[in-house]
DNA sequence: CCTATATATCCATTATTCTAGAAATATGGA
DNA sequence: TCCATATTTCTAGAATAATGGATATATAGG
């Protein structure tokens, strides 16, 4: 994941019809779900919906098949991953989040404090 | 974090300029770094990177302060943190990443598989 | 081959965002 | 008080994005 890459994919996810899109996907997991379906269910015009499925598309957010007649979308996990390795191995600090890969259980770890982050150094 | 707080902050990373921006405050981490550091760094105008910082810190994806003549920007760690588990919370699946609270360690644990993720599951 | 269905593309309009010059504001120091 | 410095706000033009009607394409079924 460049910088490219991942300004590309905040775009995607900077719109009120285009953040609800993915969400509504992710609920449909892998198997996805067809054009038509997130159109009626967003209560969004289907070739507006249409922009927007191929602006994320063309992100690498989400992806297409065709069953039959419809196009089938689903959300990409994998991408979407990749894109929250890449904010906290170069968007931030280790003291804020760290991550590991532990190859054993085959998973990146992410660790967040929760409280108390170090504190700015004070002038003497 | 809802969903406005969200695509605001998709929003405030989505361009190029301030992304570069965000990740240069990153560096300069809690002590932050003022306003006209940051345009000389990156070669943007002044008025424009205002314009910029003016966007993400009313994203809240950055917090200013003034010291003196100059105004010291700083990334919100805890923000970014934020958004970061709103995506493992509100925007992905149990299968692709995971979040819990380590209550002893006073942190969130994030697990995302690194390969293999889960089949989808064939028709029969 | 014809028709219905599902979706994409084309197009024009409107809305929003980006950019940078010019002017305004705030601060510190002489 | 006057000046220099640091930054923001104002402004307008240019560029880009979003919207939806009309049309085109692809597929399935008769």
């Amino acid at each position: 994941m460049d910088n490219n890459q991942a300004t590309a994919a905040f775009d995607a996810l900077s719109q009120d019809t285009r953040l609800r899109v993915f969400r509504l996907l992710v609920e449909y997991g892998q198997e996805g779900a067809p054009a038509g379906v997130l159109s009626e269910t967003l209560g969004i015009p289907q070739n507006t919906l249409s922009f927007h499925l191929s602006h994320m598309n063309h992100a690498g957010l989400v992806q297409s098949r065709r069953e039959g007649r419809s196009i089938i979308y689903t959300a990409n996990f994998e991408f979407f991953t990749d894109l929250i390795r890449y904010m906290v191995k170069d968007c931030c600090r280790m003291e804020f989040a760290s991550i590991r890969e532990d190859t054993q259980r085959g998973c990146s770890v992410i660790e967040m404090p929760t409280c108390c982050p170090p504190k700015r150094k004070e002038k003497p």
